[in-house]
DNA sequence: CCGTATCCATTCCGATACTG
DNA sequence: CAGTATCGGAATGGATACGG
């Protein structure tokens, strides 16, 4: 599972984020994981994904962190795969992915798959950037500090 | 520029996303443009990435829409990549990746760059999920409303 | 400085077969 | 159903050389 590029030691946090998910089949797992999968056949089937590609993902994102490995709760021998505290902090990506595709890749009108909330049933407001102060804040008003790695002192 | 497999006829946002997006480099070639680069040379320094791939994943993101491509604004022969509009609604996807990094793979102290409020130099507040009528919520609160493929009508 | 073309090693993916 | 092992083809990514 040797990658060709790492970013993990980049001091950009989207390069080490990027680094950390691996690839775009993870991420889709993950989709699945909020959406209530837990058992292999169960992402195997939503993705359509090779079993040994599923397999080879799933150990990655348990050694990353992002799921963990659980006694399946219904007695079989099997294991079921459920996010981490740190795997669900990951909605804010996918809500944020879902909210680009829904923007700018379906036709008005193509239905589509949605996420909305569990009690009303009504769609979710569009992620806001905030300054630190609550502002709502977009590209150019922000700029990025980079760190000085000339002397580390 | 074949993938191995298209999800750009998903009925999910996030995967129709995922598709249009390419590859990681392509994410942070879209994280450099946002932090002002424009030019090949720029990227290439940046990411140190082979040119050749740096070139098709210049010519993607621009087929694909979230870039476009302008004469050198220094009056030089080349290109500038600049982001479109739908290229600039993927500050929350950079935003939401680049927290999450923040939080999970840098220990407490550990320097790295950061996204500051031009303004005051203040970082940004986390993005929080929220309800049509604006209630912060999170993943147990939500629900992904399949659509159904069986019978179009 | 920009960008293209070529070459090659790596590896990733998909299919399939196999075990519990 | 869950997961591992193996295999072959495809294609990516890196280095480098080249041309405008």
């Amino acid at each position: 599972m040797v990658r060709r590029t790492r970013f993990d030691d980049s001091d950009c946090p989207v390069a080490r984020s990027v680094d950390a998910i691996g690839d775009w089949w993870s991420l889709l797992i993950v989709r699945d994981a909020f959406d209530g999968s837990r058992r292999f056949g169960e992402f195997q089937r939503s993705l359509g994904v090779a079993k040994n590609i599923l397999a080879a993902r799933l150990r990655a994102l348990v050694d990353g962190g992002v799921l963990d490995v659980v006694p399946a709760s219904d007695g079989s021998a099997y294991n079921e795969y459920v996010l981490t505290p740190k795997g669900r902090d990951l909605f804010n990506v996918i809500v944020a992915l879902r909210q680009w595709g829904e923007a700018h890749f379906f036709t008005s009108g193509e239905p589509h798959s949605e996420l909305v909330e569990r009690g009303t049933g009504r769609p979710l407001r569009p992620l806001e950037v905030r300054s630190a102060d609550g502002r709502p804040i977009g590209p150019d008003d922000t700029v990025v500090h980079k760190i000085d790695r000339s002397l580390p002192a």
